[in-house]
DNA sequence: AAATATACTTAACAGCGTTAAGAGGTGTCC
DNA sequence: GGACACCTCTTAACGCTGTTAAGTATATTT
């Protein structure tokens, strides 16, 4: 009676070959130029059958999203066991975020640039399961770290937290948006000068 | 004979009357949701007449984001004009930008978090007359301000300006992309803390 | 009055996300 | 073995989208 396992294997299949193809355009291609007819073609598959496998194309590249953001958790946390100083380690954290966000643009972009679809669920973005708030957690751990050896000034925690993320969300979004055309005074520099003002700005010795 | 004037009248005005029409859908509903078609039936013309005006959406909707950045920098204008520290200046000037920037997120977003069209024309991004750029440029001499009384530390002012861009950019479009669904602390909170955090870290006194 | 230029429209193309309905094979039960 | 139901996938279609080619009707010029 092996056989309805045989069959889930073969779902399972299939829904993995969708996401690759999806994937496989999406970072090739981005959001916009990805169509269901596109994905389709790829796994020779008609359109129709997407939506046997996921709701729509918004829930698709959610998932394939998911996915890539799921290597970054894994990045971070690689960094998280690291040994090293409260405050690097934040650093290395941080300046990770944005490598990976330039690596990824489009599922960056996807993930944290584009409006949230109209009926928001709110528990989707509020969800703390999400690979997007586990990286802001990963976050949220260093900077309590910082605080607890004094490294910080005595700030909301909540706010420095959100004010590093706005830090490095902005230099990861505008070199993908702005990559060319526009005279950057070099995309490490400027990782760098954001990180290390931000921390300077945050720590104590200076009101 | 001002028969030519009163035609080339007639033609400015239509033209003003579609930017009109595609501002006022625009703001109300966003890039994606302003079809040339509902443009065209807002002012009552057929579709393609638009485009006797309008090279595709990508112009007409650049335009109009033009005429609503020319506001960002009327208000930088005064805020120039205003007397007062140079700190307090440079803060004023970048605090601005981020309440522009909520106030106007649809243009915000085609503007500094869209992909760059495909053929991307390398002037018009780099040109110093587009009203993103006059933006940057009151950033930078509000930067230079500060340097020339020393109140900043001895960095390259354009990677200073580069970096209080990316910080006031990273607030701005990650509270127009999130504004529901995660635990903000505060906008008001966020966009000072952001402000006052870099500027904090850009100062002398704190190597 | 005829020719031309201007301003606009109609019709169409090729694409999109998505849904409804149907086909064809497989497994189950009488 | 035959009827039935299920599961997987496809075909066809709807109503959108941006955009182009061709046509019309009016006004100006010759």
């Amino acid at each position: 009676m092996g056989v309805k396992e045989r069959k889930a294997r073969q779902k399972k299949f299939l829904r993995q070959e969708i996401l690759d193809a999806a994937s496989e355009l999406f970072v090739k291609e981005g959001y916009e130029n990805v169509s269901m007819r596109r994905i389709a073609d790829k796994i020779e598959y008609s359109p129709t059958t997407i939506y046997l496998y996921f709701k729509d194309k918004a829930e698709l590249l959610e998932q394939v999203c998911q996915e890539t953001f799921a290597r970054l958790r894994q990045v971070l946390v690689r960094i998280e066991e690291l040994p090293g100083d409260p405050i690097e380690r934040l650093k290395r954290g941080l300046v990770a975020y944005v490598k990976f966000g330039l690596e990824n643009p489009h599922h960056y972009r996807a993930t944290f640039m584009m409006p949230i679809p109209e009926g928001f669920d709110e528990e989707k973005y509020a969800n703390p399961d999400s690979p997007g708030m586990q990286a802001f957690d990963f976050l949220r751990r260093r900077v309590y770290d910082c605080m607890a050896v004094g490294r910080f000034r005595k700030l909301d925690p909540e706010l420095v937290s959100q004010t590093l993320w706005a830090g490095v969300h902005g230099v990861t979004s505008l070199l993908i948006t702005h990559c060319k055309g526009f005279p950057w005074v070099g995309t490490d520099q400027l990782i760098h000068s954001m990180v290390d003002t931000l921390v300077a700005g945050l720590s104590p010795g200076k009101a």
